[in-house]
DNA sequence: CATGTTTTGTGATTTGTTTCACATTAAAAA
DNA sequence: TTTTTAATGTGAAACAAATCACAAAACATG
């Protein structure tokens, strides 16, 4: 077990998705070739910034002519590996779970939600499009679907339990939801999603603007 | 409307939150003293990060003695200002909002949602333990208790909408689930949750583990 | 009461990220 | 064809964040 979780997603790949958000809508608005300077405006940063991030990955625009944008789209799936769809599991089918499992955009972004896992026997006889099954079964979906990351939304005071069964299970990569800093393994990647912090920051900094 | 979106929440601020997260753990655990070391064990973080943290923000312990848990918890309130209940303000009921607004936590943390909005009005007349209203009663709701901050979960397409809407009526911070760039004046705040992105980087990091 | 140990507190240093400045290029204009 | 303009590409500089190193304090021990 290691000391410090470290689950900082770098801030150039959480641009570069946001880069790729950008593009697909400037090329369904018909476009071809991109600016820095609009991608920048468009997603939030300045065009030095755009040109830096592009630069880094070897990225190549026209001088004059701006970027290609299809190249760009291109570029970035490779660097995300695109190909395939990544299949996930989804532990813990309560509110916000099951706003999770219905979340059209997971599959347009080709991660799919195999199965989800309750402790809870009445969640199992439910029916939100995806089976919900009981835990005793998540070794087998993970083999079957060679599934290595997980969503976490069961309550906090469940969250190390079930991630230690995750884990267990040959899971290395969570996305949790509980408001709780878990304990894994080193090789094993943790991205917290923490709502009342996000919505707490938000609330502290209008009070600094007034 | 300014070019450059800011929404990023300092780096420090949201440790603190975690160690306020960490600390009130500590506490319903019996402890009244807590060491950097053990702190910072549990929030992910280096001990020296932790003492240079609480360098910054003046918060003393004791050589050799620790930290006394609720100093540190009065003084992280302090910096965020928790004497007040917190009034915010949710738009789009559909799977998000609903879980959002069933969420306990952000009660927890003073934060109350008085009230939701919905553009479909058969979400209106559903129940969820606070009231679904119509678009046109929001400026009435926002003055009547205060409000500043929302939390904005309608789809893609109607966020830019929402938005214009919510800062017509004196919004002026906003936690966005929509996996939009909001154009915004330069006095709103937003933070935006991108949970696609968020999975995303955690199937990209594990695949580069492997 | 001196000595050793543990822990805080923080300036100095290192590491990482963003911005700046400008050379380079390509297209458009003269 | 030459000049001007508008873009990219990237090393250097500035800035920000994290880590290091160690002095200072407090307590424990003999
Ligand atoms: N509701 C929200 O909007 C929201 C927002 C942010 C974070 N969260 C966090 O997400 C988590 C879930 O929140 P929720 O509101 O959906 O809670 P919930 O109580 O509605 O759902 C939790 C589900 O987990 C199941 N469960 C409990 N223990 C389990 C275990 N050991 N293994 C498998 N399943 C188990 C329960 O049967 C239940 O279906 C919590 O940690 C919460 O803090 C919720
Ligand atoms: N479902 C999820 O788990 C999830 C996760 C992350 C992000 N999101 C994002 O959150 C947003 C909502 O997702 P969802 O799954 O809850 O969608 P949904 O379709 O279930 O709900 C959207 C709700 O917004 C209402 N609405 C539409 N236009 C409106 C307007 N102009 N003003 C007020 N209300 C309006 C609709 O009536 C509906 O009730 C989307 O932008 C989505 O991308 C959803």
């Amino acid at each position: 077990m290691k000391q410090i979780t470290k689950h900082v997603i770098r801030n150039d790949l959480k641009r570069l998705f946001t880069y790729r958000i950008c593009l697909i809508g400037f090329k369904r608005k018909g476009f071809d070739r991109i600016y820095s300077h609009d991608l920048g405006e468009e997603a939030g940063v300045t065009a030095d910034q755009v040109r830096k991030d592009f630069s880094v990955y070897k990225m190549k625009g026209n001088k004059k002519g701006g970027y290609i944008i299809t190249d760009l789209l291109n570029a970035i799936d490779e660097i995300f590996k695109y190909q395939n769809n990544q299949y996930v599991i989804l532990v813990g089918m309560g509110n916000i779970g099951q706003a999770l499992v219905q979340y059209k955009r997971f599959i347009l972004r080709k991660m799919i939600i195999v199965a989800s896992f309750d402790i809870n026997p009445s969640k199992q006889s439910k029916r939100f499009g995806i089976p919900v099954l009981p835990m005793s079964m998540m070794r087998e979906i993970i083999d079957k679907f060679h599934v290595n990351v997980a969503i976490l939304a069961v309550p906090e005071i469940s969250a190390q339990d079930a991630t230690n069964k995750l884990i267990d299970s040959g899971i290395i990569g969570i996305l949790n939801f509980a408001p709780v800093i878990l304990k894994v393994p080193d090789e094993v990647i943790v991205s917290n999603i923490n709502l009342c912090d996000e919505l707490e920051s938000v609330i502290y900094y209008t009070q600094k603007v007034m």
